[in-house]
DNA sequence: TGCCTTCCGTACGGTGCCGTATGGTCTCAC
DNA sequence: GTGAGACCATACGGCACCGTACGGAAGGCA
């Protein structure tokens, strides 16, 4: 909401500024992460931006195009670019403990993450998500196994691991946050960690 | 038709019967498994059920309400009902086995599951969802308490027992059930168990 | 300066849903 | 059989959104 504020106020103060496809399609990222796949709207995303319908159709085709923009971007920005960075970490286990304390930190992330997973049956979403989650599972396994797990053994610990992660983000938010109290946090990760044989990361 | 029976005849396959609110909740909730909660919508119901919105809006005052009826009943059905199965399983470990199993096996169970985690922060689900999820950790760290695990390791193994099942069916449904191949099921299931110390639960 | 492309504003019709109003029909007690 | 209440059908207005049509404004370039 301080969005559309800030975009009215560029307008009259500074020069209106035309707006380009990638403006729309990370409005609509943004969109989807607090509002859901349905929030994904032309005409309200239209007045949140300032602009009108007329700018949107010239850019794109239809709502379904943005959709698609909107959710190409979430998977490069947050499982492509993630990895890229991961990739140069040497050591096994410091590349897959600083993939998890990145997940589990930002609550920024976890949002679009969930309504996607919200809509995951959705034509438009189900193709990408299918592509991420395999991706993401992928790398964690060949981690492992680069650890000296044996092959088997490391795609169950990567499983594991990932659909921990998923579940503990989704049964938090389940329960209003009061699944697992902020105190309590550190114990549990530690847990987890010890259960996917992670080494501990250091306490910030 | 040639008969000119005074039985009027539905488009529906069914008889024309009077519906009862609970009907209409039923058939709510069937539409909250397989089309998430924006299929629980009066007009198509109304439609899927043989009868119009003027039946509809005698037995409920508006659409929230018929909401709440569907949670109210998913709440009951998926989670007050398997609990009063399982409490009386004196043992505590056969108590555990048995609700993995139950949770892991229906799939039909998992659908509307997913519809209300999809939803988990709409006003009408987040207070049902929330009391639920506790409910189940809850009940599942009890269990683990009573096999003799010291509390706080009872609430941790509860809490990493429901977030795995959570995370691995919004995983396996995300990545279009290419997480984990049928074959892979029983071992990685195995893994699991071991993992959160449940004893293995005899193959069928 | 005028022109041409790129981009945007606005008006309009269409669709799917919500909720109300009102009158009709069915059922059961009597 | 009849009347009262329970239940349903239909028509209507409203809202939020999609997509189209078309007339402009903005900005580079002759």
């Amino acid at each position: 909401m301080p969005y559309g504020l800030t975009v009215r106020y560029r307008t009259a103060m500074v020069v209106k500024r035309r707006l380009s496809r990638q403006d729309w399609a990370e409005a609509a990222l943004a969109a989807l992460a607090d509002g859901g796949l349905a929030a994904v709207a032309v005409e309200p995303l239209a007045i949140r931006l300032g602009t009108t319908k007329g700018s949107f159709y010239w850019h794109f085709a239809n709502r379904e195009a943005l959709v698609q923009a909107a959710v190409e971007r979430w998977a490069d920005e947050h499982t492509e670019a993630l990895i890229r960075q991961l990739e140069p970490v040497s050591d096994p286990a410091t590349r897959l403990r600083q993939l998890f304390e990145a997940a589990i930190g930002s609550g920024r992330i976890s949002r679009a993450e969930l309504a996607l997973l919200a809509h995951a049956d959705d034509p438009l979403v189900a193709p990408v998500l299918s592509r991420v989650t395999a991706r993401r599972v992928d790398f964690i396994a060949a981690c492992y196994a680069e650890t000296g797990v044996p092959p088997g053994d490391a795609r169950r610990h990567a499983v594991l691991a990932y659909t921990a992660h998923i579940g503990l983000i989704q049964a938090q938010r389940a329960s209003g946050g009061t699944l697992l109290a902020d105190r309590d946090r550190p114990a549990y990760l530690d847990f987890l960690y010890r259960v996917i044989s992670v080494e501990r990361p250091p306490r910030r």
